[in-house]
RNA sequence: GGCCCGUUCGUCUAGGGGUUAGGACGUUAGAUUUUCAUUCUAGAAACAGGGGUUCGAUUCCCCUACGGGCUACCA
């Protein structure tokens, strides 16, 4: 086993957007493959035609490429298992239940879903299992001849699995350690539906075999049928192929109780997708980088001992471990991700800021004419946003004129003299060739003491002047870039605005 | 209801038989910044309860409570 090759696969099943937990999955699954060198498998679970829903595979593989965790196999990029959507490889699985009918660990069930739903609403925690089924009508509690009839005429059947009595099935999970269920609790799942598609139980089992998946990663929602599969990998004869199993724990929501679901982020204002989904804004449409994003999920529900909470993906790869992985439930808090984000903007340089805070501008309506200038307003300004999105209400002034002021923070105080000193400021503005930040502070509260008025009364106007409001870095530094002219022009524009 | 999993500050967590139970987010108060943010300093804030085991349990065991998951021809 321990020569055998790291294989991991994430095994999402298109019914909609990704959401964070199906994220955390693949990010854990992906530093698991890169740190022991394996392979990571991306497979469509779409043996539901009913949930399909029409490009959820490609918003998927989108966002595994967002966040930086492409994998190394998958429906677009095939390796050597190909088909990797369950659908494409339908005629498999009928195979393998036959086989398990055949050995007479499942049968044939023809009982219709009105007569099952009779069941469960009649009889008190009904299951399909060793008690109910011989009263059911399947090839079990059917005389041969008659199955042989049904089977014949292509009756409508499943294939079931049965589940032995009286026995103890028990596995060591990699992050539970010793978990064990009786088989008399189980009940009898379904294997092969109707319509020829195999459930989650056969497929899971059938693929991660084909696949030779090692390590299986899945939310703890699967605990519960781990049994089943356990059972199944024993009757199909693969026990010593298994992979070792790590059930996750669950990512709850933010509020009360339960785990995050996808209704969430409309309820309470935070996005649960990576990327936007149908509409609803994603981490990504919000303003966060991937880095960000990839950081915060790959601490909630592990961390390295240390004490450290910013990790680039390549920390994370190397020091990733199973052991550190914590089992109980962890809720989501949006505050702390986005900590997370002013953390990763305030780290990263201008220039790999540079295309995404370009983006955001001109989805706004500011053009860009140059990069250089660009760059430097970046490093004056990430430190005070903590959205990628924040950088147009802390940037567009650079570009643009402010389209209108905080009056009611000038107004109010404001003086005849003050107008003469922006005058003269002019004057003085228009008589230098370029200004240098920290000549003109000095030029600047020389005059005001000149014309008898205090720094402090000025100053502010003068920011309101050149941004609109009570914001931004450091004022000589926002006219040094903006410029003689366009400061001058500012000036000018506000005066007429103040008086 | 049944089965399974879990339980350290509001949240994410570290720790582990003897600790002032540590960090981070958030929060509060100061400092710095003639704006705002950043930054810095300080503060409040937790071992669910009950039994064991032990010289000593937050740590190990059991029970209870609470929370969560599953209980489909969905994954």
């Amino acid at each position: 086993m321990s020569d055998k090759r790291v294989r991991v696969r994430f095994a999402p099943s298109p019914t909609g957007g990704l959401h964070l937990g199906g994220v955390r999955t693949a990010l854990f699954n992906y530093l698991f493959a890169r740190k022991n060198n394996g392979d990571f498998v991306l497979r469509i679970e779409d043996t539901d035609q009913n949930r399909y829903v029409e490009g959820a595979e490609k918003y998927i593989i989108d966002c595994l490429n967002w966040c930086g965790i492409t994998p190394d196999e998958s429906p677009v990029n095939p390796g050597q298992y190909a088909p990797y959507r369950q659908s494409e490889r339908k005629t498999l699985y009928r195979e393998y239940a036959e086989r398990l009918v055949m050995q007479g660990h499942a049968y044939y069930a023809f009982d219709s879903a009105e007569e099952l739903d009779k069941n469960r609403k009649e009889i008190p925690n009904f299951q399909y299992g060793q008690v109910y089924r011989d009263t059911l009508r399947n090839s079990l509690s059917l005389p041969q001849p008659e199955v042989d009839q049904l089977l014949a005429d292509h009756t409508p059947h499943v294939i079931r699995i049965k589940i032995p009595a009286d026995q103890t099935v028990s596995f060591t999970d990699m992050i539970r350690g010793r978990v064990s269920f009786e088989t008399n609790q189980l009940d009898d799942k379904v294997l092969l539906k109707a319509d020829g598609m195999p459930t989650y139980h056969l497929a899971v089992v059938v693929d991660d075999y084909l696949m030779k998946i090692s390590h299986a990663f899945r939310g703890e929602e699967w605990l519960p049928s781990a049994p089943i599969h356990l059972l199944l990998w024993d009757y199909l004869g693969w026990k010593a192929d298994m992979p070792q199993w790590a059930h996750l724990p669950l990512i709850l929501k933010p509020d009360g109780n339960g785990k995050l679901s996808k209704r969430d982020g409309a309820r309470l204002g935070f996005p649960v997708f990576a990327l936007d989904w149908e509409g609803a804004a994603g981490f990504d449409g919000m303003g966060f980088l991937p880095e960000a994003f990839v950081n915060f999920l790959a601490t909630l529900g592990w961390n390295d001992g240390s004490g450290q909470e910013i990790f680039t993906m390549d920390e994370l790869v190397s020091k990733f471990s199973i052991d550190r992985i914590s089992k109980a439930g962890a809720k989501f808090d949006f505050e702390k991700a986005k900590w997370f984000n002013a953390e990763w903007i305030k780290r990263s340089t201008a220039e790999t800021l540079h295309p995404k805070v370009k983006a955001v501008l001109e989805s706004k309506g500011v053009t860009i004419k140059n990069d250089a200038y660009l760059a430097t307003v970046i490093d004056l300004i990430k430190d005070r946003c903590t959205l990628l999105t924040d950088f147009y209400p802390q940037a567009a002034y650079f570009f643009q004129t402010p389209a209108e002021y905080d009056l009611a923070a000038v107004k109010p105080k404001w003086t005849d003299e003050k107008t003469a000193f922006f005058k003269a400021i002019i004057e003085q503005v228009k008589s230098t060739p370029t200004i240098v930040a920290a000549d003109f502070e000095a030029t600047f509260k020389a005059l005001a003491e000149e014309k008898g008025l205090k720094t402090g009364d000025v100053m502010l106007p003068f920011r309101i002047m050149l941004v609109g409001g009570k914001f931004g870095p450091h004022v000589f530094d926002i006219a040094a870039l903006l410029g003689r002219d366009e400061t001058v022009s500012r000036i000018e524009q506000a005066l007429a605005a103040f008086a």
